[in-house]
RNA sequence: GGGCGGGUAACUCAGUGGUGAGAGUGCCGUCCUCACACGGCGGAAGUCGGGAGUUCGAAUCUCCCCCCGCCCACCA
C-alpha cells in the first residue's frame, strides 16, 4: 500500500483552529463596500452580551454561515455583519446579581459607577460569545463588529428618537403600563408572558351607606380594592338599575364609591358588577376616564403598599392580599371564595408577576409604521419564509398598540430628553442643551429613563452600516438580502426593524426573512437550564467536531418544524465526515504524480461518465435547495451522493483502472476522480467548512482557500443520460448477483460465474461493461447464454428483461432458492394486481392523462414479463429438485 | 376565545407539483477484501393518528374528530 499523508481517521481538533486563523489572516471574511460584484448581505441577530452560545445560536448562525459561504463561492460580495446587543434588563440583572454576591446593590454604587461596572463586565465577558461563534466557523466580517451601545449606534438611536419625537410619533403619557416590581421598570406589552395559574375569585360585599346589603363585586386581586374609586354595572342590567348614581361603601377604608353604568361590564361574568380600580387595571383606567373617577395608586414601585393603603401601608402585595382577605372575612364582607383558573402576566426577564400600574412613560405611536410594514410584505417587497409566518406577522401588526419604550433601569440608551426645572418645558435633542429653549433657565435635568433594548435593535440593519451618515456600506448592502432568525423574535425584532427601516431608510431592511425552527431536546422539550436538559454546543463540538455538528443542524433544519437534537444523529454525521475523509485519503493515495490539469479530459469509461453526469445533477439540486432555504435537502442530497454513489459505486468501480497498468486510462480516471472529489468538497464547504478546507489543501493544484474556490455549477456538457442508463443496468445486475450471493450464503471470497439471457439492447450493455460487474460481484466469468441453453442448476433472478443465472452446481440449496424466488414473486404480485385493476377500469382509461395511462401499461408489461420469467424459473427449480 | 404547527418503519425525521412509501440510527445475517469496522455486502421492518368526502387515483386536497406542542387575546 502506498503511503498517505492523511491519518486514518479525521481529527477535528487538529485542524479547526488552524483554518479559522488562516481565514482571518487571509482576510477572507471581509466585505468590500466598493466592490462591483453583486452584493449579498446579512446582519446577524445580535446575541446578548450576557449570552453563552446555546443551541439556538448554533442553528441560527450555522444557517447564516452556510448562506454566506455559498454566496461567496458564487463570487458575490458578501457582508455578514456581526455584533452584540447590550440587552438592557438582562445585562443589568446579571451585574446586579454579581453585586449582590459582594453584598452590594446598584443604589449603593450610584448610576455612574454602576454603568462603569457594567462596561467592565462587558469587557471581561462580552467577547465570549463572539469567540464561540468563531469556533462554530462563522465567517462574519469581524472588522465591522458592532455593539448596540457603541458610539455610532448610540448616535443613531438618539437621531431616531429625536426625529420621531418631532414628528409626533414619540410622546410621553400617563397610562396603565406593565410594571415589574423586581426589575423595577415598565415593560412593553410584548415583554409580558401570560401564564395559566390556579388563583381564586373573591366575592366581596360593598354595602350601601344606609347599611343595607349593597353590591357584591368579584375580583382576583382583592388587595387592589384599596384603590377602588367606583363600582360599575351594565346600564341595561335590571338587577342593579336602582343602584346607578347611588353610592356604596368600600369596606376597610370606608370610602364612598359611586355606582356608575358602563357598557364594558359583562353581565354574565360573576355578579355582573365590576369594582373599578383605575390606577391598577387598564380597563378600569378607561372606565375611570369616561366617568371622571380618580385614580389612586396604592402600591409603590417595588410592589409594596403605600400610604394610600392606609393601615396596609408597608406590606408587600402578597401579604397585603392575605391580610385583606382575613379582615374582610372578620368583618363579614367576604361572601365567598372560588377556585379560579386564569392567566397572569409575568416578566419575560425574571418571571415575577407583573403589576399593571398607572405611570408616566414614553411611547411610540406605531399604527402608521405598522401599516407600512404590513404593506411591504403584502406587496412582496419582503418575503417571509416559510409563508405560514406571514399570518402571525399580520395578526400582530393589525392589533398592535403603542409601544412603551421607557425603562426605569440604568443600563441602556438614556432618553435624550431634558426637563426644565423652572418652567416644566421638555426639550428633546441630540446633544445636551445648555439652557431651556423657553425660559432660558440652565436648570435642566435629563430624563433618567433608558430606552427599551429593542429600540436600538430595531435600527440594527442600518445603524450598523453607519447611518445616519450616507455611507458606501449602506449604498452597497442595504436592504440586506436575508434575515435569518427564530420565530420567537418575529414581533420583538423583525416587525420593529421593518417599521424603522421603512420609516428612516424608505426601504425594507431585508428582501427575505427566513424563519427557522426552535431547537429542542430529544424529547421535544424546550432546552432550559432549570430543566437541566441543555445540550451545550461547545461540548458537542468538542466531542463530534464542528463539521459534524453543523451538518446535523443543516440536516435537521427542515422548514416549519421544531428541531429535536439527538446525539445519535450527530454521531451518524460524524461518521459521514469520516467517510469523506477516507474517500479523500483513498483519492490521494491514487493520485501520486498527478498534476491538476485544470482541463477535464472527455471521459470515456462508463464509471467516469456516470459519476460526472450525476455530479451535475447534484450541483443543480444543492444550489436550488440553498437558494430556497431547504438546508436539509442540500445536506441529504450531498450525503446520499457522496456516500452511496461516489464512495459505494464510483470508487469501487475505478479501482481496477487505478491499480491497472493502462497508463492512459488511469490518467484519465485520475483526472475525473480529482474533479469529482474537488467538486464534492466545494459543494460541502458551506456546510462543513473545516474538513473541506483541510482536504482541499491536500489536493494537487489548490493554492488558496476553498472559501474562494468556485462553487460547482451544473455543466450541461457533462450530463450523459445514456451513460446513466447504462450504469443503472450495470448496478441492477450487480445488486441482483450480490443478492443471490448473500441470500444463498456464498462465501464472500468465493468467485462464481454468472450468465445472462435477454434482449440484445440489454445484453450488449452487460457485456460491454461486464468487467465492472465481474469485479463488484466477484465473478470469475460473466457470459451470455442462448435460448434453450440456460444452465440447469443455478440460482436465478430477473433484472428488467434480463434473466440472470448463477450456476451453483452441487452447492445449490433448493429449498433456499425456492424461498428466495417465492419472495421475489410475492413482492411483485400486489403491484401487478394494482396495475391490472387500474387498466381494466374504464374510468381510469378515459379520464387519466394519456402519459399516465401509457406509463401504467408499460409498468404492467414490465412487471408481467418479470413475473412470468420468475415463475418459469421457479417451475424449473421445482422440477429439478424433484429429480434431484 | 382565536390562530398556527405536528402525529409516516423500533427511535429521530424527510417526502416542496396527486399517479410505483424514503433516509439516518437501531435490528438480523455475513465479511477484520490493500480509503474507511466511524467500514463493506445482503436482509427484515410502515393498514402514512381516526373517520368521511372530492377524484380515474389521496401520506399529499376538503371537512369532522382525537392526541401532542406553540403563539396571540382586555371578561374583572
Amino acid at each position: 500500500m502506498k503511503n498517505s499523508v492523511l491519518p486514518k481517521a479525521y481529527e477535528p481538533e487538529a485542524v479547526e483552529e488552524k483554518w479559522y486563523q488562516f481565514w482571518e489572516k487571509q482576510n477572507l471574511f471581509r466585505a468590500d463596500e466598493n466592490s462591483s460584484n453583486p452584493a449579498y448581505s446579512i446582519v446577524i441577530p445580535p446575541p446578548n452580551v450576557t449570552g453563552d452560545l446555546h443551541m439556538g445560536h448554533a442553528l441560527n448562525n450555522t444557517l447564516q454561515d452556510i448562506l454566506c459561504r455559498y454566496r461567496r463561492m458564487y463570487g458575490e460580495n458578501v457582508l455578514w455583519m456581526p455584533g452584540t446587543d447590550h440587552a438592557g434588563i438582562a445585562t443589568q440583572n446579571v451585574v446586579e446579581r454579581q453585586l449582590a454576591e459582594e453584598g452590594l446593590d446598584r443604589h449603593q454604587l450610584g448610576r455612574e459607577k454602576f454603568i462603569e461596572r457594567v462596561w467592565e463586565w462587558r469587557e471581561l465577558y462580552g467577547g465570549k460569545i463572539i469567540n464561540q461563534l468563531k469556533r462554530l466557523g462563522a465567517s462574519c466580517d469581524w472588522s465591522r463588529e458592532r455593539f448596540t451601545m457603541d458610539e455610532g449606534l448610540s448616535e443613531a438611536v438618539r437621531r431616531v428618537f429625536v426625529s420621531l419625537y418631532h414628528e409626533g410619533m414619540i410622546y410621553r403619557g400617563q397610562r396603565i403600563i406593565n410594571w415589574c416590581p423586581r426589575c423595577i421598570t415598565a415593560l412593553a406589552n410584548l415583554e409580558v408572558e401570560a401564564e395559566e395559574r390556579g388563583g381564586r375569585l373573591y366575592h366581596l360585599r360593598y354595602p350601601s351607606p344606609d347599611g343595607t346589603e349593597g353590591l357584591v363585586v368579584v375580583t382576583t386581586r382583592p388587595e387592589t380594592m384599596l384603590g377602588d374609586t367606583g363600582v360599575a354595572v351594565h346600564p341595561e342590567d335590571e338587577r342593579y338599575r336602582d343602584f346607578i348614581g347611588k353610592k356604596v361603601i368600600l369596606p376597610l377604608l370606608n370610602r364612598e364609591l359611586p355606582v356608575i353604568a358602563d357598557e364594558y361590564v359583562d353581565r354574565e361574568f360573576g355578579t355582573g358588577t365590576l369594582k373599578v380600580t383605575p390606577a391598577h387595571d387598564p380597563h378600569d383606567f378607561e372606565i375611570g376616564q369616561r366617568h371622571g373617577l380618580p385614580a389612586i395608586r396604592v402600591m409603590d414601585d417595588q410592589g409594596v403598599m403605600n400610604e394610600e393603603a392606609g393601615p396596609y401601608a408597608g406590606m408587600d402585595r402578597d401579604s397585603c392580599r392575605q391580610k385583606i382577605v382575613e379582615d374582610l372575612q372578620g368583618q363579614g364582607f367576604l361572601v365567598k371564595v372560588e377556585d379560579y383558573q386564569h392567566r397572569v402576566g409575568h416578566c419575560y426577564r425574571c418571571k415575577t408577576i407583573i403589576e399593571p400600574a398607572l405611570s408616566k412613560q414614553w411611547f411610540v405611536a406605531v399604527k402608521q409604521m405598522a401599516e407600512a410594514s404590513m404593506a411591504a410584505v403584502r406587496e412582496g417587497k419582503t418575503r417571509i419564509i416559510p409563508e405560514m409566518w406571514e399570518k402571525n406577522y399580520f395578526d400582530w401588526l393589525e392589533n398592535i398598540e403603542d409601544w412603551c419604550i421607557s425603562r426605569q433601569i440604568w443600563w441602556g440608551h438614556r432618553i435624550p430628553a431634558w426637563y426644565c426645572q423652572d418652567c416644566d418645558e421638555v426639550i428633546v435633542a441630540m446633544e445636551e442643551p445648555k439652557q431651556c429653549s423657553r425660559c432660558s433657565s440652565n436648570n435642566l435635568i435629563q430624563e433618567s429613563d433608558v430606552l427599551d433594548t429593542w429600540f436600538s435593535s430595531a435600527l440594527w440593519p442600518f445603524s450598523t452600516m453607519g447611518w445616519p451618515e450616507k455611507t458606501r456600506e449602506l449604498e452597497s448592502f442595504y436592504p440586506t438580502s436575508v434575515l435569518v432568525t427564530g420565530f420567537d423574535i418575529l414581533f420583538f425584532w423583525v416587525a420593529r426593524m421593518m417599521m424603522m427601516g421603512l420609516h428612516f431608510m424608505k426601504e425594507v431592511p431585508f428582501r427575505d426573512v427566513y424563519i427557522h425552527a426552535l431547537v429542542r431536546d430529544a424529547e421535544g422539550q424546550k432546552m432550559s437550564k432549570s430543566k437541566g436538559n441543555v445540550i451545550d454546543p461547545l461540548v458537542i463540538m468538542d466531542h463530534y467536531g464542528t463539521d459534524a455538528f453543523r451538518f446535523t443542524l443543516a440536516a435537521f433544519a427542515a422548514q416549519g418544524r421544531d428541531v429535536r437534537l439527538s446525539e445519535e444523529r450527530i454521531e451518524g454525521y460524524r461518521h459521514f465526515v469520516n467517510k469523506l475523509w477516507n474517500a479523500s485519503r483513498f483519492t490521494l493515495m491514487n493520485l501520486e504524480g498527478v498534476e491538476a490539469s485544470g482541463v477535464l479530459p472527455e471521459p470515456k469509461k462508463l464509471a467516469d461518465r456516470w459519476m460526472l453526469s450525476r455530479l451535475q445533477e447534484i450541483a443543480r439540486k444543492v444550489s436550488t435547495a440553498l437558494d430556497s432555504f431547504y438546508f436539509n435537502e442540500a445536506a441529504s442530497v450531498l450525503y446520499q451522493f457522496t456516500w452511496h454513489e461516489f464512495c459505494d459505486w464510483y470508487l469501487e468501480m475505478i479501482k481496477p483502472v487505478l491499480y491497472g497498468d493502462n497508463e492512459k486510462e488511469r490518467e484519465e480516471t485520475q483526472q475525473c476522480l480529482l474533479h469529482g472529489l474537488s467538486s464534492i468538497l466545494r459543494l460541502l464547504h458551506p456546510i462543513m467548512p473545516y474538513v473541506t478546507e483541510e482536504l482541499w489543501h491536500h489536493l494537487p493544484g489548490n493554492e488558496g482557500s476553498i472559501m474562494v474556490a468556485d462553487f460547482p455549477r451544473p455543466d450541461e456538457t457533462l450530463v450523459d443520460r445514456q451513460g446513466e442508463e447504462q450504469m443503472s443496468v450495470v448496478m441492477d445486475v450487480t445488486t441482483a448477483i450480490r443478492n443471490i450471493r448473500g441470500e444463498m450464503n456464498v462465501a464472500p471470497a468465493a468467485q462464481v460465474e454468472a450468465m445472462v439471457f435477454g434482449p440484445e439492447s440489454l445484453t450488449s450493455i452487460v457485456m460491454t461493461h461486464g468487467h465492472y460487474i465481474e469485479d463488484l460481484a466477484r465473478l470469475s466469468a460473466l457470459g451470455l447464454v442462448r435460448d434453450g441453453e440456460r444452465p440447469r442448476v443455478a440460482a436465478s433472478a430477473v433484472v428488467r428483461e434480463l434473466e440472470l443465472f448463477v450456476p451453483l452446481e452441487g452447492v445449490l440449496d433448493f429449498k433456499e432458492e425456492n424461498r428466495r424466488l417465492q419472495k421475489e414473486i410475492s413482492k411483485l404480485e400486489p403491484e401487478l394486481a394494482r396495475a391490472q385493476k387500474k387498466l381494466t377500469n374504464d374510468a381510469f382509461l378515459s379520464r387519466a392523462p394519456a402519459d399516465i395511462v401509457a406509463k401504467e401499461k408499460n409498468k404492467l408489461e414490465r412487471l408481467g414479463g418479470k413475473l412470468d420469467k420468475l415463475q418459469a424459473q421457479l417451475e424449473k427449480l421445482t422440477k429439478l429438485s424433484g429429480e434431484g
